[in-house]
DNA sequence: AGACGGAGTCGAAGCGCTTCGACGAAGTCT
DNA sequence: AGACTTCGTCGAAGCGCTTCGACTCCGTCT
């Protein structure tokens, strides 16, 4: 392996004079700022990420903790890792990837091991075991997610509640009256996650003020769940016409019952979902939705957490904006009156 | 942050004696121990992961190169992640986190920096840019995939050539003699990635080998391209009565498609995919599939990787048999033939 | 009894880098 | 002209750990 040394040796110049020509700390005259370079080119020299991490106590490595279920959202889940990473390394970190598994113990690591400058976490609850640990740690740390108390940390997410709100809005406005849900899975409500709740409030909250009737129903993913769900919904609410659907796993499924059941989409039955555009328009019915910008969120944890690590960047809580896209799954609600030409 | 100096101090024990018990490299009397043991307990200490891995030139670290893209297979490159993150922590290693984008240059990277102890590389193309400098690389490598030219280098993958020649097989065993084969989307083709080429070229051969007419389509995911997808095949193979699914994202349009013809799976058409368990277990109609054994492999290129940095462990290939599951999605062929009641 | 070997511990020498203080040279101010 | 800065460079002191002798006991072998 090519140390500094080999490289101070090839150019000429002290082993400090390479550090700095390295890190711009200090001004090198542009001759020797060249012949280094050089040197390190022709060398193929790369830094040792050890001894520099120990020298500088800077490992340049943020930690990701990414939730080892794999019940909802991998895609968002995904596609949040990998902005992370991308942009991350736009910034010179690397990403240290950890799985929820080890719990609080991790950041309990992370944090006295030294070998990650900050962390980020994915699927936080509302009261979550890691945030004690996280307001007490020396490293900054971004929550994609947003729980409880937010006091002393910094998060981003989605603003679902206004999401919710966004979609009863949307319906609202196109006549519908009485709308289900079609929810996470009933362990993601136990489990407390921010987001479901969230949404559900922002839904419940603007469809009481609007006048909407509204029904709510946790559901899995599998056909079997939503084939179920929805039969009771149209059992307890037959004069449902519109479905806001959070659990992206559950849309092609619904989309497919309503088929069969000969409810024509967005004639018959409207269907809004929340989820990433990506899947919202490769719907065999291109659905109405509400983002989740999970690059966004990615994007936007890694140049806050870099922010606090320069100094910059104080605890804040950024709720994104929901942005409601109109596509083909939504429609005016069916109205049957005397004189309307289709009774 | 406290040190293994404090911790030597608070045992009244030197600092080597502290490393030993640690490492368990040489041996250290009970009491010794225990008194240390407590020390590092009560101190609360984490050894600093930068100096360790300056002084033992070992970071525990393994370096996971996942694919940028998200055209393909998502859930099973997070399955792989997940599985890779959880078993590398259970041999003591950290996992980090690096994506395609770097290409080879990663490989550089690491290699040079020493950041991590290993490699692994996922979304290998048959001429891939980073094995050459893989062979050469100080630091042992494992893919998950198989590249052209397996020589110096070791691969874990699913037999994909023999997942194809299953699925011909029995679609052969109930009687079927016309085959279309939804494919990977073009892209995947065009970048050579290897096991798109493999299983196809087990349904060819093994097809030719039954007697079987094949068609082979790229495809898409969304709803429009199968959609087209299966209009051509249909118009140029009337008699297709069975269908090998390949892209898991077609899977579900597939299935919704052929219900809205009025094509009934699996009395009219059997369809066959291959892909993660669950997703089969999941779709409309349970699929009978190939399982892409996403966890097994994260699993095994640890074990692989682990072995050989621990000086057991050569380079080898391993090809993982595939297993075809009988679910509900394929039926023997409808024969219509005189006297056949239901002609 | 003396030589030997293993167990248990310690001290010290690095690992490759960053960073601080120092120093000469050159420019700037009065 | 002398006193100050500023610029560019260097030497040396660590950062916290691992690891290699070396040393001391103490039990064992002949």
């Amino acid at each position: 392996m090519v140390t500094l040394a080999d490289v101070a040796q090839h150019a000429g110049v002290s082993a400090s004079t390479v550090s700095y020509v390295l890190s711009g700390k200090r001004s090198i005259s542009a001759s020797t700022r060249e012949r280094v370079e050089r040197s390190i080119e022709q060398l193929g020299y790369h830094p040792n990420a050890g001894a520099r991490a120990l020298a500088s106590s800077r490992s340049n490595i943020i930690a990701l903790m990414i939730p080892l279920r794999t019940d909802m959202y991998v895609p968002v889940m995904m596609e949040i890792a990998i902005a992370v990473a991308t942009t991350a390394r736009a910034h010179g970190y690397d990403v240290l990837l950890l799985t929820g598994e080890e719990g609080p113990a991790a950041v309990r690591r992370i944090e006295g091991s030294a070998l990650a400058d900050a962390m980020i976490l994915m699927d936080v609850e509302l009261d979550d075991d890691r945030l004690p640990l996280l307001r007490e740690a020396v490293r900054p740390g971004v929550l994609i997610g947003l729980p409880a108390d937010t006091t002393g940390l910094s998060c981003v997410d989605l603003d679902f509640q206004a999401a919710g709100a966004l979609c009863a809005e949307h319906l609202a406005a196109l006549g519908h009256r009485e709308i289900a849900v079609i929810g996470e899975a009933a362990a993601v409500y136990e489990r407390h996650t921010g987001f479901a709740e969230r949404t559900l409030a922002g839904l419940r909250d603007r469809s009481h003020e609007l006048g909407l009737r509204l029904l709510h129903r946790p559901c899995e993913g599998s056909y079997a769940a939503v084939s179920a769900t929805l039969a009771r919904v149209y059992d307890e609410r037959p004069g449902t016409t519109a479905f806001v659907v959070q659990n992206e796993a559950a849309t092609d499924p619904l989309l497919a019952l309503l088929r069969q059941q000969g409810r024509a989409v967005p004639e018959d039955v409207s269907v809004v979902a929340i989820c990433p555009d990506q899947v919202a328009a490769h719907a065999s019915v291109p659905l109405t939705s509400v983002a989740v910008p999970a690059q966004k969120m990615g994007q936007y944890a890694v140049q806050q957490v870099v922010a606090k690590l320069e100094g910059r960047g104080t605890d804040e809580v950024v709720l994104l904006a929901p942005e409601l896209t109109v596509r083909e799954s939504t429609g005016p609600r069916a109205v049957l009156v005397p004189g309307d030409p289709r009774s």
